[in-house]
DNA sequence: TGGACATTTGAGTAAGTGTTCAAATAAAAA
DNA sequence: TTTTTATTTGAACACTTACTCAAATGTCCA
């Protein structure tokens, strides 16, 4: 007569799972929300060059398309993007706006992110 | 006159951009691409907390859908991923297959990760 | 062997994402 | 002021992705 848990973990009721391991492990389970989506935000060819470009120097918005070999809009996108996710910061200077890293976390974060993809083959 | 340049830049011709640095720049761009994938495998709530469980020990399928609450097939998908990424390893023990994290770096990503969401409120 | 269990795989679908185009701001120049 | 330049924004589209269900493997036990 075991049935109807308040925790709702009915998908796996006859399966082979050891209950006592995962009630120990499921109070370990930290928030991952804001670091899936810091890694969302990340995972993109596009958006990986820009931060990559804004680690060097300040650029201007129109620089970085030239550099990407893309449109002003998309550029502009992905800079929202980025700039949403506290990733980069920006200044007006007379027309054009500049962009550049806004946090030194996310340079190793890439730093190391290459490490991984060059150990790897 | 200038016109028609090998290198595909006619997005932005009638633009402001700085030739010289955008030049400049171009040729330290990287191979971001196995970086930007790596990032994508990373980004999805459900793989950072597979990660998460795997770096702490050795889990077999049922488990880990005990864990996160899901099905064992969306679990099967998601360590399928995991797996051509060379993120996690297996090893089969009678029925039962288990996981665990192939290499550390990625769990030094996964913390130095957690460490950027919590210092940016 | 046949049946039960643990996991994988494939198809289908709903939701999300990157890019493009056109229109809207913002600021300087004429 | 009107015009030009630099960037942003919104809508539309094609494409990808995560999840669900059903069927297929692979393994053990009777």
């Amino acid at each position: 007569m075991v049935q109807a848990e308040p925790v709702s973990i009915e998908t796996c009721d006859l399966n082979c799972f050891d209950e006592a391991k995962v009630n120990r492990l499921r109070q370990q389970i930290p928030d991952t929300g804001r670091l899936a989506e810091l890694f969302r935000v990340l995972g993109d060819e596009s958006r990986t060059r820009l931060l990559y470009l804004l680690a060097k120097e300040e650029l201007c918005v129109c620089d970085l398309a030239a550099l990407l070999g893309t449109s002003i809009s998309n550029v502009s996108h992905h800079l929202r993007i980025l700039r949403t996710a506290r990733l980069v910061k920006f200044r007006r200077d007379g027309r054009q706006v500049f962009y550049s890293i806004d946090d030194d976390h996310v340079l190793h974060l890439i730093i190391q992110g290459f490490e991984h993809v060059r150990h790897t083959t």
